[in-house]
RNA sequence: GUGGAUGUAGCUCAGUUGGUUAGAGCACCGGAUUGUGGUUCCGGGUGUCGUGGGUUCGAGUCCCAUCUUCCACCCCA
């Protein structure tokens, strides 16, 4: 028979299973805190019809989408999760409670080429609050609060979710009169920090032939620096040219406020008027999160403010504030880098039973014991050799092997042998699932990343 | 979509101006050791050299095509 050589494709992340319970590990996290500020979850299909999922239109989307046809039927494959987000309230606006919160992890694809740190599957962890007409700026404030607790309670302190309006960008180059140019401007801006000042003036005056007095005034504006009040006293010069300049800087304001307000340190979110990316349909407060011993890898959280996310589908205003974590991206730099720990938390089981006789039922009956208890356990019942079964139990960082042989069954103990150590003591099975369960409590309760 | 690399054992890779039977480390399997692993000792190569053509007496090595993967750009989580 001819073989097919097994291969994924690129830009498809497969985990090892040590590897997969990390990563859940993750995204289990990320559920427990969306669900601890009222979040619920919100599952849509990976698939929809092309025209629900390509309603806008155009741009580099309808470039990177997966799109098929099946029969008559014209599919795509799902590149976010706000767009399907969008049709699922405009389609169950009636029956939905505004505001309406909730949280959705799943993956999503991308046919773009793959690189480091870029996957063409990947999951996405999002939050949106969608109002009915109306939504308080507050929640542009709790929105990234909600990032920050989530990223510290996963043990990640070396971040900052940058934060930025639209607005003021908008309304700045109103009053450079470079309005038609915003775009491409934001675009090249953008990369400062990547290609430095000089190559972004070079791209505004030579590629996009602004006046170089104008790209000094731009590069001074994204220029400005220092902590947050500093800036924002800074943008406070440019008051009252423009309306749309003051109304975002009025709400940037206030965003900076209130983030203080939910505890989020300074050290973990700066005022950035260099971020402008992310889709289209943000208007205004917009976040970027990237690693502060990582910017290469880019944002692996961004979101933003967006007034009418349904357009495409209902006249009903819906304004709504989301952010998105790129789970693939974030687990990845995570490993990358060395910095999800290793701790036997991400072992399969607690215990490995390890029978020596050739009838098993003292020892299924051992592991109901266990399991009874809490203790996640395995019953190793294949028949090979000793050594070959307490090896499968230390190559999976099984913290404890318990063997039962016929001088336990007689005596009605088990041999409880901690692997870290070797050190083995002897005992009843209730007592050992208790021993087992106080020593995994307190030996293995830090965070799933160091960093 | 654009540009640059890459492909040899499960993994990381070596393989000379083309030369006889394709190698190393790790991993894996068996044994020393049928009730004690992660350290030791002994033994074992598990391969369509990405694929298809071509040049040559002879190709892992040179040429062409093709596929794959990777890196960067565009763009993005």
């Amino acid at each position: 028979m001819e073989r097919i050589k097994p291969h994924t494709l690129s830009g498809f992340m497969e985990l090892l299973p040590q590897k997969q319970v990390q990563f859940d590990k993750i995204m289990d996290t990320l559920k427990r805190v969306y669900s601890l500020y009222g979040f619920t979850a919100l599952d849509t299909p990976a698939i929809e019809a092309s025209d629900v999922l390509l309603a806008k239109g155009g741009g580099e989307t309808e470039k990177q989408i997966y799109r098929f046809t099946k029969g008559d039927s014209d599919l795509s494959l799902r590149f976010d999760l706000t767009v399907p987000l969008a049709k699922y309230v405009a389609m169950h606006y009636g029956e939905l409670n505004f505001p309406f919160r909730r949280f959705q992890i799943g993956k999503v694809y991308r046919g773009e080429r793959a690189q480091r740190g870029r996957f063409r599957e990947f999951y996405q962890a999002d939050i949106d609050v969608i109002g009915d007409g109306k939504l308080s700026i507050y929640n542009e404030a709790e929105i990234p609060s909600i990032i920050y607790r989530a990223f510290t309670q996963l043990g990640l302190t070396r971040f900052v979710i940058r934060v930025n309006n639209r607005k003021i960008l908008n309304g700045f180059y109103e009053i450079m009169n470079l309005s038609d140019l915003s775009g491409d401007i934001m675009r090249t801006v953008d990369k400062l920090d990547k290609i430095g000042a000089d190559k972004v003036k070079s791209i505004l005056t030579d590629d996009l032939n602004i006046s170089p007095e104008d790209s000094d005034a731009i590069l001074r504006f994204i220029s400005i620096k220092g902590t947050n009040s500093q800036v924002l006293e800074a943008l406070e010069e440019y008051r009252g040219k423009s309306e749309v300049f003051d109304k975002g800087l009025e709400e940037l304001t206030a965003v900076t406020k209130y983030l203080s307000d939910y505890g989020v340190p300074e050290s973990n979110f700066a005022v950035d008027l260099t971020i402008a990316r992310g889709l289209d349909y943000y208007t205004g407060t917009v976040y970027e999160t990237t690693m502060t011993d990582h910017p290469e890898i880019g944002s692996i959280c961004s979101g933003g403010r967006y007034d009418n996310l349904a357009e495409y589908y209902t006249d009903r205003q819906l304004p709504g504030v989301g952010i998105s974590i790129g789970l693939t991206r974030l687990f990845f730099v995570l490993d990358d880098c060395g910095l999800l720990s290793d701790n036997t938390l991400t072992a399969p089981a607690d215990a490995l039973i390890i029978p020596m006789t050739s009838d098993l039922s003292a020892a299924v009956s051992l592991a109901t014991i266990f399991r009874e208890k809490g203790v996640r356990t395995q019953l190793y019942s294949e028949d090979k050799k000793f050594k070959a079964k307490i090896t499968y139990a230390s190559r999976q960082n099984i913290p404890f092997a318990v063997f039962l042989g016929e001088d336990e069954i007689k005596s009605g103990t088990v041999s409880v042998k901690d692997l870290s150590d070797g050190s083995q003591v002897t005992m009843t099975g209730q007592q050992a699932a208790e021993h087992i369960l106080n020593v995994i409590n307190q030996r293995y309760s830090g965070a799933i990343i160091n960093g």
